[in-house]
DNA sequence: GAGGCGTGGTA
DNA sequence: TTACCAAGCCT
């Protein structure tokens, strides 16, 4: 009975209002589910989707991915954004054949070591497919217990050690219990303790929740500045892969230079992309996908 | 540890 | 329209 004062309402509220995601089925592999968590990271769950269900038949195990090229992971990735991801994506799939069997590692530390998986993704590959006991903790989490624990509408710009003391505290001690609690208190922020306009009317823990009881103060600290894109070095990026993307053979620096007016801008991207392994420049003067 | 890194939907 | 937001990671 140490189990934290929210834990029954959530689970209870996550039975009957879960999302039914393919990567929730029953038959889903530790794989399909590391997939599907990278492919989420900062992007919504509706555009994940078309692109998880593509990826999966194309490459149903790490084995078959690995056995590509990396630039064909890239070309796959599409307009997801962030697509160094596909590029540590794929460099997971090679690692874990070449390294661990072909079997997605169920180890927290091992999952750590692995390209493009952090604290958050170790986590919730160990907990969403091996059912063990670990704190989830991403950005909707963090939103709810800033909420209901903290009393304040916002958590702070950048992780603390009090929310990650905070989140393990709450752990449910048992494991089955504690993967339960940290799926459903994710999907708890994703669908009710939104952002913007919480639905404080249909929260399970509403009545328990410090920044509700204490009247939904508005946040008070400095401007949560949110990113521009127009202009900047990622917009340029992002038009030059596009171009190498959509091209089934290398292409000529002219047709990368039709993308982006300013020269000095432009070369100073392709060059970060070519520094990021994600475009190769051909001995012939033409730019391509990784092999 | 602050800043860089894509893309598109919504208010 | 502009600004914010979306299951973070890496340097």
């Amino acid at each position: 009975m140490s189990d934290n004062p929210y834990s029954t309402a959530v689970l209870a509220w996550y039975e009957s209002n879960a999302r039914d995601l393919p990567w929730r089925a029953p038959d889903a592999t530790p794989w399909s589910i590391l997939v599907s968590e990278i492919m989420l990271q900062q992007t919504p769950v509706v555009r994940v989707l078309p692109a998880w269900r593509a990826w999966m038949e194309r490459w149903p195990t790490p084995a078959h991915l690995a056995g590509e090229a990396s630039g064909e992971a890239v070309r796959m990735w599409n307009r997801l954004g962030y697509p160094r991801r596909a590029l540590r994506l794929h460099a997971c799939a090679v690692a874990i054949t070449e390294e661990h069997g072909g079997r997605v590692p169920d180890d927290h530390a091992t999952l750590l070591s692995l390209p493009g998986i952090g604290a958050y993704t170790a986590a919730a590959v160990a907990s969403f497919a091996y059912g063990q006991r670990h704190a989830i903790l991403d950005t909707n989490v963090r939103r709810v217990l800033a909420r209901a624990e903290t009393g304040v509408q916002y958590p702070p710009k950048t992780q603390t050690k009090a929310e990650t003391a905070l989140a393990e505290a709450l752990l449910p001690p048992t494991a089955p219990v504690a993967a339960r609690w940290g799926v459903a208190v994710m999907e708890l922020g994703a669908l009710v303790c939104t952002a913007r306009t919480p639905a404080c009317a249909s929260c399970p823990i509403a009545g328990q929740c410090a920044w509700r009881l204490a009247g939904k103060p508005a946040y008070d600290g400095p401007p949560r500045r949110g990113q521009t894109y127009e202009g900047t070095d990622r917009q340029v990026r992002g038009r030059l892969l596009a171009v190498l993307r959509d091209s089934a053979h290398p292409v000529a620096k002219d047709a990368l230079d039709a993308v982006w007016d300013d020269r000095v801008q432009r070369e100073r991207a392709l060059d970060a992309l070519v520094s990021d392994g994600l475009v190769d420049p051909l001995d012939d003067g033409r730019y391509a996908l990784p092999s």
